[in-house]
DNA sequence: TATATTTATGCTCATTTTGAGTTTAAATAG
DNA sequence: CTATTTAAACTCAAAATGAGCATAAATATA
C-alpha cells in the first residue's frame, strides 16, 4: 500500500472549503465521522448560494453523511498552498467542530463511517494508564530529533518542549495539549502527513503504532477539535450536546473521560455537578447495569442559556 | 454626516482577505491600530505569493501601518455576502490578533492611527465604576426590544439574556462576555452596523454614547479580539507580549486593568504573580513616580518557552 | 437462603486557594 | 518636619479542592 498523503490537486474558481469534525460518544468511546474509509473528513467548497459558513458546513455534511447535527462551532482556518485554483489562489479551508447526540447517530451513506478518535492518536488515550508507545517509540524518536538540531540552543529548547509536552509522570499529562503534541511529531517528521516524511525513521512494523494517517491535513483538523473540546469541557457544559435525554451520572462521567482520555474521581465529579446545578433527576431509574440501579438525569432547562453565558468547571482527574 | 456602514463592494478574482487587530497599551490605555480615520482595521487580500495566512497579515499590516508586531494569533473567520468576486463567490475574511510592545509603537503611515478601544465600546470600561450608559440607555432599549418579541418564550429568553449579559450589580459583570454583549446590541439593531438599523430608535444625541461605528463588521472583529484577550489573560501569560523590558508590578497591573476594564485587588494580584513565578526582579528600581520607588521586573526566562508551547508561534521580533 | 460483589450515593477532613483587610517601609511635596 | 503617596509584607476567615471512608441497593454465586 503506497498512498501519498500530501499531494497537489486542481480546483475550480472557488478558493474556500469547509471541513467538519463531527463528534459523538457511543460505547464510552469518542468517535469522529469520516468519509472515504476514514481517510477524509466531510468537506466541500463554499458556494455562492451559502448564506454563511455554518450553512455550508451543514449542507455538505448532510449531503455526504446524512448525519443531522446540533451544536456547531468554528475551529480554525488553514491554507493549503499545494492546492490552488485556476488563478493561482491557494485553497483556504475553514474547519468546524460539531457535536452529535448518541441517539441521533443516523444511518450513514455508504462512504461515511464513525471511527474511534484514538485510532488516529493512540498516544492520547490514558484511560488504562500511560500508553507504552510514548516511552518505547515516541520519546526516543523525539530525542533523536532533538539531537539532530543545528545548534545547541535549539537542541536544548527541543528537549525542554519534549519534557513539557510528553510529561514524565502521570500527573503532568495535560490533556488539552493534544494539538501541541501532534505538531511536534509533525515537525519531527515522524508522521506520514509531514512534508519530508521518511518511512525508515522508525523500525519496521512500528509505524502503525503512531496511528492511522489521513489525506491532506485532516488529522491535524481532528486533533485541533480534540484540544478545543478538552479545553472547553473544563469550564463550559459542552457535553450536553453529546448526551441523549435520560442518562446516569456514571454515563456522563464516562463520556467526559472518553473525551479527555483520563479517569476522573467519581465522588468529586458528582459534588461538582451538584454545586453547579447542571443536571436534575428525572425521577426514573435505570437497572441496565448489574449493581444498584442508578437514577436518571437530564440537563437543567436553562443550561442551553447557561452554556452560552456562564462559566462552569469540571473536577481534576483521579 | 450620512455614512453607510454596510455597503456592497466589487472584488477581483480572490475571495480571501486578512484583517488584523493590533493591540498596544500606552498611558494605561488599551489601544487598537486603525486606518482610514479609525473606520477600518488594516486589511488586504490573500495573494498567491503568501506562504501562509500569517505571512499575509504581516505583509499588509507592515505596508499599511509601518508597525512591527510580535505575537500573532488567529481569531475568527467571517463571510461577507455583500462583497463578492466576479464569479459570485462571497468574501471570506480571516481575522488575527496581534500584540505590540509599548516601546515598539513606531512612526505610523499618515492614514494609520491608534485608538483607545473603549471609544468603540464605551460600555466595556468599568475602571471608574459601571458606566451610566448601561442603565440609562442600553438596558432600557434592550428591554423594549425584548418586549417586541414575537412570542412569550422568546421574550422571556431575551430578558434572561439581558440579565446575564449586562449584570445587575458590579460583581456579575463578566469581562470576557464583551462579544456576547456586542452581538446582543447588534441583534437588537441598536448599532449602525446592523442590517436594519433605524437611527430613530434612540433619542437624538444619544447615538454617540454607543461608541464609534466602523465600516463592514470591523467593530465586531475588535470586540472578538477583546473577548479573546480578556479570556486568555486569565490563564495564559499573554501580557508579556504587551510589556516592554523593565516594568514595575503596578505598571503590569494597570496594563491588565486596561484590557479587562475592571480594577484589580493589588495585594492578591501580586500574590498570584508570586505563586506563578511569572516575573523576576531585575535588581533595579524606578523612581519615576512620586512615592516609594518600585522595583523593576522582567518576565521569567522560561515564560517564552511556556507561551511558545501554549500558542505555538511566537515570531522573533526585530 | 446467605454471602460476596458490584454499583450508586452520601459524608468527612485536611489542604489549598481565594477575597479582603491591616501594617510597615521608603520615597516626595510643601 | 510633616503630610502624602506608593510599595510591599503580613494576617485571617471563607470557599474550593483532593482524596478517603461509609452506607444503600441491586446482582451473582455458593
Amino acid at each position: 500500500m503506497t498512498l501519498s498523503y500530501s499531494h497537489a490537486h486542481q480546483q475550480g474558481s472557488g478558493t474556500t472549503e469547509v471541513v467538519a469534525v463531527l463528534v459523538a460518544i457511543t460505547d464510552h468511546t469518542a468517535r469522529v465521522l469520516t468519509v472515504d474509509q476514514g481517510k477524509l473528513l466531510p468537506n466541500g467548497p463554499l458556494m455562492p448560494l451559502h448564506r454563511s459558513l455554518q450553512a455550508g458546513v451543514r449542507q455538505w455534511v448532510e449531503e455526504q453523511t446524512q448525519q443531522p447535527m446540533g451544536y456547531l462551532e468554528q475551529l480554525y482556518t488553514f491554507v493549503d498552498t499545494n492546492r490552488r485554483n485556476i488563478d493561482g489562489h491557494a485553497l483556504v479551508y475553514v474547519s468546524y467542530l460539531g457535536l452529535v447526540q448518541e441517539t441521533q447517530t443516523a444511518q450513514l451513506q455508504t462512504a461515511a463511517s464513525w471511527h474511534d478518535w484514538y485510532e488516529y492518536f493512540p498516544w492520547e488515550n490514558h484511560l488504562s494508564g500511560r500508553p507504552e508507545v510514548i516511552t518505547e517509540l515516541i520519546v526516543p524518536a523525539l530525542l533523536t530529533w532533538a539531537d539532530s538540531a543545528e545548534s545547541a540552543t535549539i537542541k536544548q529548547r527541543r528537549q525542554q518542549r519534549i519534557g513539557l509536552c510528553w510529561g514524565a509522570d502521570t500527573n503532568d499529562w495535560v490533556t488539552e495539549h493534544a494539538l501541541l503534541r501532534y505538531e511536534m511529531l509533525y515537525e519531527a517528521e515522524l508522521i506520514p502527513e509531514a512534508p519530508n516524511y521518511q518511512p525508515d525513521k522508525l523500525a519496521a512494523g512500528q509505524v502503525k503504532r503512531l496511528g492511522m494517517p489521513m489525506y491532506y491535513d485532516h488529522r491535524r483538523v481532528i486533533v485541533t477539535a480534540i484540544s478545543r473540546l478538552r479545553a472547553k469541557i473544563e469550564y463550559r457544559p459542552l457535553i450536553f450536546g453529546l448526551m441523549s435525554e435520560g442518562f446516569t451520572l456514571s454515563q456522563l462521567q464516562q463520556s467526559i473521560e472518553a473525551l479527555s482520555g483520563v479517569p476522573l474521581h467519581k465522588q468529586n465529579f458528582r459534588r461538582l455537578l451538584d454545586s453547579q446545578n447542571l443536571v436534575v433527576p428525572t425521577g426514573e431509574s435505570s437497572s441496565a447495569q448489574r449493581g444498584r440501579p442508578a437514577k436518571l438525569y437530564r440537563f437543567a432547562h436553562d443550561i442551553e442559556l447557561q452554556s452560552l453565558l456562564m462559566d462552569s468547571k469540571l473536577p481534576k482527574r483521579k
